[in-house]
DNA sequence: ACTCGCTAGGAAAGGGCTTTCTTCAGGTAA
DNA sequence: TTACCTGAAGAAAGCCCTTTCCTAGCGAGT
């Protein structure tokens, strides 16, 4: 591998002048050298060793995000956003999976430390986990502390810089549009009982309920794994348990999906035996039949904002972004049939 | 942020002990100053900087991966395998999306190698550009020079291991599969016409049609983007210009859902009034209505494969490895109605 | 008692780059 | 002519780590 002393060698200069036409530093070097080292350059496929730059730079290029998984449409869509406003700052994005495996995400705290990110994007839900969320906060301490910046997406325990998006307020308009169509006996199909996103929708959700004198006793719900096929046997559980269901919640698109095709294959028409209400509104849910009904949280703007946080000036207090629920009206709800 | 130094000063040992201590070197260390290490290490929070590691040690750790966009499932699909095989090597995956510009293609070559990787992946598809495929190729080659690993998936003209998918040939299957059904006047809706993949599939779907003694006129294909959308406008522009169309084939599945939607739209009953294949089997292709008859390719496997050749020994002669196409038949096709 | 051989630890040399500090040559002003 | 300044290039220090090469100290063998 070519290195920066054989473009130099090769081009008759020093190194330090070298540098200085590669680099299209301020220093001014003659057209003569300059076209020598640009030739030497080419000639030799030069390609500077980025290791040896960032140690040798003062500034760090780098940002880092951790998400649950980037092929999940919900983070694909985040993370879009997140590397908009990273590129408009000039930044690299390093992006890495963590697959809702706690200690993945610790040990990617340290490979992003270790990497001189110039800050840290947590997407990932919070977990309902106190050990994991103690080391955690004490890494982002310490990497703060060393001038690191820090943002959360959603609810962690990590007292910085966050953006949250309306779980509770999206389970409670999800909620709140199923009860007012006059549907009583409700099923859930939520996501892992850890995460705070499983138990934030869920909490809005109850809170509908009350309001309209329900409730949504715990047999009425089963825990799935935020992905089709799991909320697709969830569903069969769900349907067995409770006889007199006449709608069903998921707590994310990909399960309404799942939800869906158990439904079709017991035969249960959408929406007329069975409304379907979904949440993230990512893009497959407009395109399923019938179009689902869902709740829409503008993930890229959740992106954006993040990105924002942790890349603008830092601020003497913790910033709070709320970000609001919608819901999307489409074809997989309607009263229930009497 | 904590360097090795104040460590080794924390511990009271020298910088070479401290190292000696955190990376487990066969060096044997008093257990006296292993603990002292160690608990300077926990105090200081302190993470070695991976850059200085690189660059003092020998080895290349990571490789380098280049995909259109990891959040098509396609890419994705074909990421998990990539990531496997690199696991299992214990190499890290640096992950780039090209977002289909042949440019950023190119840059992030040199990115990769700037980052010292051991190899790099190319999966997306080649493209007609003699210009690109020049560049691409010269910078190949000099980072193979270097002592770099290359490998492609798909058709490049870059002589090296390769893994092929079978595009022709699932192209021809999809095709055969529409004439044998009895379709006479089929429709396509393409990708970008740059890329081999479309020139591929399109070829295969062109050899059916010559062998059942038919044809495919221009006329009756439109060049979309291999998303929804553009497949959707597509296709009512490839309906209005062809009346008599009883089937369509999308060259992936993405487009596929987007010509389902417009035929929806225009209250076009699949599969009775207009047949529809995709391309791919992406998981949500049995998740829409109808499902999807489709092609699958083994997009983990092309992954993983060719992640194995780039990681294995080196050959002397370039390896060409085919993957098969296969059909899998769902409710979006049937004989066209008489 | 003296040398040899071993072990645990430290000193120092890179690894490739940036950047400050120096040097040197050439030009200007007195 | 001399002194001074400016501009362009090079020398060298430093970024943080790993690893080779030494050194000091100890126990064993004669």
């Amino acid at each position: 591998m070519a290195t920066l002393a054989d473009v130099a060698r090769r081009a008759g200069v020093s190194a330090a002048t070298a540098s200085r036409v590669i680099n299209g530093s301020t220093k001014p070097v003659t057209d003569e050298l300059r076209d020598r080292v640009m030739r030497a350059v080419e000639e030799l496929h030069y390609v500077p060793n980025a290791h040896a730059q960032l140690l040798a730079r003062a500034d760090r290029i780098a940002v880092g995000v951790i998400v649950h998984d980037v092929s999940d449409p919900y983070f694909a869509e985040i993370t879009r956003g997140l590397q908009r406003v990273a590129t408009e700052h000039g930044r690299l994005c390093i992006i890495c999976n963590s697959y809702r495996d706690p200690d993945r995400e610790l040990a990617y705290v340290d490979l992003l430390r270790a990497q001189q990110v110039a800050a840290i994007v947590l997407t990932g839900s919070g977990y309902h986990d106190p050990r994991f969320t103690r080391l955690l906060n004490a890494k982002l301490r310490a990497y703060e502390r060393a001038g690191g910046r820090v943002a959360v997406i959603g609810r962690h325990k990590h007292a910085g810089d966050a953006v949250m998006p309306g779980n509770e307020e999206g389970g409670y308009l999800a909620g709140a549009e199923l009860y007012r169509l006059g549907h009583q006996r409700i099923g859930v199909v939520a996501g892992p009982k850890v995460l705070t996103t499983t138990t934030d929708r869920l909490a809005g959700l109850r809170r509908a309920a009350r309001e309209f004198g329900q409730a949504i006793p715990p047999k009425r719900v089963v825990y799935a794994n935020f992905d089709r096929d799991s909320a697709a046997v969830g569903t069969s559980a769900l349907l067995d348990a409770n006889p007199g269901l006449t709608a069903i919640a998921a707590l994310n698109d990909a399960m309404a999906i799942g939800v869906l095709a158990t439904l079709r294959s017991r035969d249960i028409a959408v929406p007329h035996d069975m409304s379907v209400i979904g949440f993230d509104d990512m893009p497959i849910a407009q395109d399923v039949v019938p179009p689902l009904t869902t709740i829409r949280l503008g993930m890229p703007e959740l992106g954006m904002r993040a990105m924002a946080l942790a890349l603008g000036p830092p601020a003497a207090d913790a910033r709070v972004e709320l970000l609001p629920a919608e819901l999307v009206r489409r074809a997989s709800t309607a009263p229930p049939a009497s």
